[in-house]
RNA sequence: GCGCGUGUAGCUCAGCUGGAUAGAGCGUCGGCUUGCGGAGCCGAAGGUCGUAGGUUCGAAUCCUGUCACGCGUACCA
């Protein structure tokens, strides 16, 4: 239908001023009309006329042409040509579906990548949720999506973990984990880190000491080594990590495929960067591995230290072509920090120079961070944050104290509504109160807007009756629903689902203001009525699924 | 220093491939009220879109300078 109008705009134009126009119909405010143009504004300069003199003639021409799609074709403003559908062509607007641009491609979508050892802080609950609204749009548009997870089990932060861990348990003595109780197994790992790092950061004995657990951590994987009483106790904290892991995503609903752990993509990683060494790609420079950054306008970045061990850029180069062997993907998406952006430039520029298709397949996409009202800052070294577990809790409890009564559902989908209804890209302020606020533009609202109008379509049968004279509210309910698919995929092609929340909660708005005013049940327009709130259910239904929102007929 | 990002109402944010009176929510003030689920609806107050220029018929949006904050800038991730 928009392809249709926009054809005959552009027809119209070259037939009146012999002019091709690049025809753009956007969406205005809905007093103005259904869809909108400025083309007699560009064409006015070409063809050195008066604006509205040119879209008078161009208006008059387009209401002929297009006939009974259109009610009114006017005016406005500078020479704006508004444009209101008739009733059927709105309807049909309707129907209009999303964009298939990822249809049979092989995608796949990294992010969440926590460390093993490490906490999971308020901001893995955050991009675990970005990465799954983005992975379910680009499963939306027909990708065959394989999410999946990256995280460091090997490197500095595992050996300064260990050096705290050994410590505690007065020497290599892996029959002493049995006495940290099943449900502490995170929390005393994570105070081990803590303590590692205080103890790293302040003596250099401990950082000799750890650089030689670093190296030894390699050798478990080199050597195969399970038996250890060192590789026992690694072996058996790294589960407790992955077991931790498991829970949390369980409880968020996230699924991942696959995880990488860095000790199975820093040897591809290693071998590939020695391998292109020799090429030319990366150089020797004070005795570890460089990507000489500078030369592309970027910064030089280390890819093997003088250790000889590969450094989180080795590993990610590993990781990337160890995706490729796995999937060989059409595309593939990163999702980090903002922090990683420059990194992550260097460590693609240095694959684009021998693997060009896999570094111009692949997209790295960032966010900000999460910080809490008031300033406090979050870091995982000095043990001062805000656990992502901590972050539901506290909606948990905002929750309960307010409505006076549990919902999970509603809970997880005001955390996740909090997250995602904020543009991609600046850092998030999390109000641990606000954000998880009932009313205005939350989760909760938008799944309440869907239980009360699955409520209302349990009271009489939806049939498929014409829909036709509609009357103003109905007009503007329908025509909002006929946005979703542009909705849908602007967030898909702009990686930016928070397209989608705003969305939602307009709808819902508008609907609301129908709702105040319009009977459904009993009225003589029952069977239309029925229809759009079935739609509307539906949409809403829809959309929250793409964010990893449920959608609960009742609450 | 250089690079990247961000600066819109008291607070939290939309709007940013230039367009029509700069929009929401929260908060504040005032109405509606036993409703087909009021977690709602209607209204008011509140903004030099950081700042100074430039381009344009038209700039929150593009360009340049400048200020503020955040991040990055060789062996952490």
């Amino acid at each position: 239908m928009k392809e249709y109008i926009e054809a005959a705009i552009a027809g119209v134009c070259k037939e009146l001023f012999g002019v091709d126009v690049r025809v753009d119909l956007t969406r205005p405010d809905e007093q103005f009309g259904d869809f909108a143009t400025n083309a007699a504004l560009q064409l006015a300069k070409q063809v050195n006329k008066n604006p509205r003199e040119v879209a008078e003639q161009i208006a008059d021409h387009l209401k002929a042409q297009l006939g009974d799609k259109v009610a009114e074709v006017t005016i406005a403003g500078p020479g704006f040509i508004n444009i209101k559908l008739s009733d059927s062509a709105l309807v049909e607007l309707a129907e209009t579906k999303p964009d298939k641009k990822y249809d049979g491609k092989q995608v796949v979508s990294e992010y969440s990548d926590p460390s093993a050892f490490k906490v999971l802080h308020a901001g893995h609950l955050y991009t675990s949720v970005v990465g799954d609204a983005i992975s379910n749009l680009l499963e939306n548009a027909g990708g065959k999506v394989h999410r999946v997870n990256f995280g460091g089990d090997v490197g500095r932060h595992v050996a300064i973990t260990m050096y705290a861990i050994l410590r505690d348990l007065g020497g290599e003595h892996p029959e002493k984990l049995a006495e940290i109780p099943d449900d502490q197994h995170a929390d005393w790992m994570s105070a081990r880190y803590v303590e590692g790092n205080t103890a790293f950061e302040d003596d250099d004995q401990v950082k000799a000491e750890v650089t030689e657990l670093n190296k030894r951590l390699y050798h478990l994987f080199t050597d195969n080594d399970h038996d250890s009483p060192f590789a026992q106790i690694y072996w058996t904290c790294r589960k407790w990590s992955y077991d931790y892991f498991d829970a949390f995503y369980a409880r968020i609903g996230s699924h991942f495929e696959k995880y990488y752990p860095e000790s199975e993509t820093a040897p591809i990683g290693l071998a590939t960067v020695k391998e292109q060494l020799a090429k030319g790609v990366y150089q020797e420079s004070d005795g570890a591995v460089i990507f000489d950054g500078e030369k592309y306008g970027l910064h030089t970045r280390v890819f093997i230290n003088s250790q000889g061990l590969p450094t989180y850029e080795a590993k990610d180069v590993g990781l990337i072509m160890k995706k490729w062997d796995d999937y060989h993907f059409d595309f593939s998406l990163i999702l980090t920090d903002n922090a990683q952006g420059d990194y992550m430039t260097v460590v693609l520029k240095s694959i684009e120079q021998f693997a060009p298709e896999l570094a111009n397949a692949t997209k790295h996409l960032t966010h900000g961070r999460v910080k809490l009202a008031g300033g406090v800052k979050m870091s995982s070294r000095k043990g001062n944050i805000v656990r992502a577990v901590d972050v539901l809790d506290i909606a948990e409890e905002v929750y309960k104290s307010t409505m006076g009564r549990d919902d999970e559902q509603a809970v997880l989908g005001a955390v996740k509504y909090a997250f995602l209804k904020q543009r991609l890209g600046a850092d998030i302020i999390y109000d641990p109160k606000e954000s998880v606020s009932l009313e205005g533009n939350s989760g909760p609202y938008v799944q309440y807007a869907h239980a009360r109008a699955r409520s209302i379509l349990t009271k009489a049968e939806t049939g498929d009756s014409k829909i036709e004279n509609l009357g103003e509210g109905e007009r503007s309910l329908l025509r909002k629903l006929s946005e979703y698919s542009d909705v849908i995929d602007k967030a898909t092609n702009e990686f930016m689902p928070h397209h989608i929340c705003t969305y939602l909660y307009e709808l819902a708005q508008v609907f609301n203001r129908f709702y105040e005013k319009n009977r459904v049940i009993g009225d003589d327009r029952q069977a239309v009525r029925l229809q759009l709130v079935s739609r509307y259910a539906d949409v809403l239904k829809n959309g929250l699924s793409l964010l990893g929102i449920s959608a609960p007929d009742k609450m």
